[in-house]
DNA sequence: GCTATCAACTCCTCAGACAAGCTGACAACT
DNA sequence: AGTTGTCAGCTTGTCTGAGGAGTTGATAGC
């Protein structure tokens, strides 16, 4: 699908650029809309629309009556853009780190509600491993993965792996239509095994398991 | 009534309000624009701007002739305020998970630059150790880690650790005021022998060796 | 030296006009 | 029946002119 780039967001990618050169340094002052206006050769609105985009990137920040002023260098990485972009294996790799601490943390950590959580998803995700439609099977593993982290009660680690989600989702549903027989389906011991290990309070035993699970993923795809 | 914000950053938290409340679902279409300004009380350029502000967050899309979708349920985390607001053994222990498997893959990857490099940082970190400024040892002591982190050849982990750095250099100057002794500079020790392991081709010693040295440094915090 | 005033600058908001693009309905054709 | 062409009515995109509101720095007066 072929897509034309408004004039105001190719205004916002130019000024992103002339920031990225060192037009403007962090915290100067751009010219004003009439001036940029001109000197880029579209309308006055174009511009604020323009600016209000970098804005809401966390690139700038305008000012009634003052002017508008470069808050940050850069965008903000887009993290959805640079997980598209990275290798799956690259991908796998950060999520094994991610899994494995959190389910080391949680073996530590785990209360009877992250527990229960396990049965929950666990029962879930066996159920769809039978003869749910792929995205359905895709969403039940991912609910026992999330479960995992967040029993680490750590919210960073949580965050981080909320943020590789799409990009796990997506890697799988291509795995899936590689994988006609199902094969992987099949792999509910090493999840459950997981879970009872954090279960068991084993911390070294939780993330060696989680590990083996990865790492398993990652030999399979690599 | 004072107005803190523009009318169109409130259009825009509005709209995002509307959007986490479920009025519009992932991939469905606002009404149009005029229908929307005549809702919220406020002219269409103003809409437009609230439009445009959450398309840069990537939680809206516009399209010529079609209308405006949305592209996400809610903006993107901002990493850098994730981070701020996150505990700082939490943050620690997303940065033990990056950098101890960080640590393993560096040991099965490190090219002959990458021991150059480990060379070179370990130098800079120990004469900074001994009478450099606070902020001197500080970045001394993050690029050897980044060295670490780069010899994995990942670039998702290198992404990861990048987006920790500003909250790490925060952190440890908070640390050094607490520690008018400098007793923390005394392991250098600790830094050369995860080196040393990554020399040596041994990434489970290489982790082990990163896990206890920030083990460490979040009980020292913690 | 200090303060009050003010003019010039900035962004903010609105309204109106027209261009450009999309969608669905319907007619015409194969 | 199925396909294609046309078009009206919607949508967003862009520009312009006008006035409102806030900031800043120079200047006059003390």
């Amino acid at each position: 699908m072929i897509r034309r780039h408004p004039l105001a967001e190719q205004a916002a990618e130019e000024l992103l650029r002339r920031i990225g050169r060192g037009e403007w340094a962090l915290g100067a002052k751009l010219p004003g809309e009439t001036t940029l206006a001109a000197q880029l050769g579209v309308g006055r609105s174009t511009i604020r629309e323009a600016v209000r985009e970098l804005a809401g990137r966390r690139v700038l920040e305008s000012r009634q009556g003052a002017g508008v002023f470069v808050i940050a260098l850069q965008a903000a990485e887009d993290w959805d853009k640079v997980l598209r972009k990275a290798d799956i294996t690259d991908v796998l790799e950060g999520r094994l780190a991610i899994e494995t601490e959190a389910a080391r943390l949680a073996a530590s950590r785990r209360t009877p509600a992250d527990l229960k959580n396990f049965r929950y998803t666990l029962a879930d995700r066996k159920r769809a491993a039978v003869n749910a439609p792929d995205d359905w099977y895709i969403e039940a593993d991912l609910a026992f993965h999330r479960a995992v982290v967040t029993a680490a009660h750590n919210a960073v680690l949580t965050e981080l792996f909320d943020t590789f989600v799409p990009r796990i989702r997506r890697a799988m549903i291509d795995m899936l239509k590689l994988d006609e027989e199902h094969r992987h389906r099949h792999d509910q011991a090493a999840h459950e095994a997981i879970a009872d290990a954090i279960r068991a309070k084993d911390p070294d035993l939780a993330a060696a398991r989680a590990r083996e699970h990865l790492s398993a993923v990652r030999s399979s795809v690599g």
